[in-house]
DNA sequence: TGGCTTTTTTGACGAATCGTCATATTATTA
DNA sequence: TAATAATATGACGATTCGTCAAAAAAGCCA
């Protein structure tokens, strides 16, 4: 009877792990089909050709298109949050902190350009009007975690005095600042818009002096004056982001 | 002889007027649809049947549906120019000449979060692949014209001393980061994320706040410290944005 | 005015894709 | 092994796109 339990047990269990790692597998096929053919070439039929399994197969893990694309890019924003975390333990200033958060974040999407085309694909409105509540709930709730990491730094430098007490009625508005420079600086990078033939500077080398003059125009200390920005670029980089780094030197020799 | 040539001129001219009359319908048809029903309710076939002509006629005017919502992403644009063309006019100082950019560019879209829709559906890779490089082109150069307006000021600031010499360099940088800075805000604003139940202030408010840290990180003079930058915010808006801020009135009264 | 030419409009059509569902297949259980 | 449950399939209807041959309208000339 516990035998019978058992082994009911681990074939439902292997039966789950199937179905899991299909579900993985649709991902990364639509992943693949997006990046290597662009967004209209994707279609339900094409992954389900290509995982040879039916279009019905795929309707039973996802249930629209717009939902495959939704999951593709609640899977970025969970290796986002990993990025996240990992920048909230760094065991520097709160300043020190806060900026490896914005140097994650760009780091990240100059590692994963395709994933920040997922991530503002969703955020169109022909997409989104097609997402269950549910759906959008579930990746509401990932860029709440996010926002909540964020918070926390912030929080941390009002209570050990590095920003001043006066600024606490502001620390949304501080976390807002970061977030929506980097997410805009993102978008206009990846739109067609030629950044550098207009005269601009590589976004990661803007960005990380924009937010220097942003999080000094709070008084954050340290301020930036004090010290050289790019060695700091360096040392948070090289200790958080050592293998993205990496794998960033091994794209640009590749091109 | 000069009568017909005028007749024929006329008539040619009144024709091509009823072209653009039409066009501009269209347009306008369009844009009401998605107002009204969001985008995946507009259809070509429905914005004949509104205007009472064929689906072929509508295909004269524009080559696809992805031209027609960039063509009312260029008129966007065009509205955003002459905001910004007034605020390049105020006579104030230079750094309250850019935040008036800043100032107008939230307030447009306060006042036209359809418009901010419309241009992020532009961007969206989905109806970029299908856009012609001619209409590319064309909207790029409204862009153009738009970062042109924004540079010139940071270069006023430089030459008349107001910014340091040494940030010559990075007027490009400088405008990239109001640039991100407002055009993440305004996409983070109109995404589904609910900002103010997750404690955020309004987006204009924070804007207003960032904008103006942004610009004292650089030292732009005379720095918001100096006078109450609130004032500030009224002064330039009620001095360069009286209807927008009319119209924003009704609208905020109305719900 | 009447007839010829050019321009414009029309809507039926083929193609692509979506999402569904009755049926077929496979796995599980007794 | 046979009955039952779970899963997979792909034909199908529906929607929308964009095209194009034919129809209608406008322009032109004698």
């Amino acid at each position: 009877m516990s035998i019978a339990k058992d082994v009911l047990t681990t074939t439902l269990s292997r039966k789950q792990r199937e179905i899991r790692e299909r579900e993985q597998l649709i991902l990364d096929t639509a992943q693949a089909l997006l990046h290597q053919h662009g967004y209209n070439y994707l279609t339900m039929e094409r992954v389900a050709e290509t995982i040879e399994y039916s279009k019905g197969t795929i309707y039973n893990h996802f249930t629209s298109k717009e939902d495959l694309i939704c999951s593709l890019c609640c899977r970025c924003i969970s290796n986002l949050i990993e990025i996240f975390e990992r920048a909230c333990k760094y065991s520097g200033s709160t300043r020190e902190r806060y900026s490896a958060i914005g140097i994650g974040y760009s780091l990240y999407h100059q590692l994963h350009p395709m994933d920040s085309q997922n991530i503002q694909t969703v955020k169109n409105n022909a997409v989104r009007e097609k997402l269950s509540v549910e759906k959008l709930a579930e990746m509401e709730a990932l860029e709440f975690e996010i926002i909540q990491l964020t918070q926390s730094i912030v929080q941390q430098a009002i209570e050990c005095g590095d920003l001043e007490k006066k600024y606490e009625k502001d620390i949304s508005t501080i976390v807002f600042g970061l977030w929506s420079m980097h997410y805009g600086a993102l978008l206009l990078n990846q739109s067609d818009i030629p950044l550098n033939e207009l005269g601009f500077n590589p976004v990661v080398t803007m960005l990380w002096k924009n937010t220097n003059c942003f999080l000094d125009g709070y008084q954050w200390q340290p301020l930036s004056t004090v010290s050289d920005p790019n060695k700091l670029f360096d040392k948070i980089s090289s200790a958080l982001f050592q293998d993205e780094l990496k794998k960033l030197k091994k794209c640009t020799n590749n091109t």
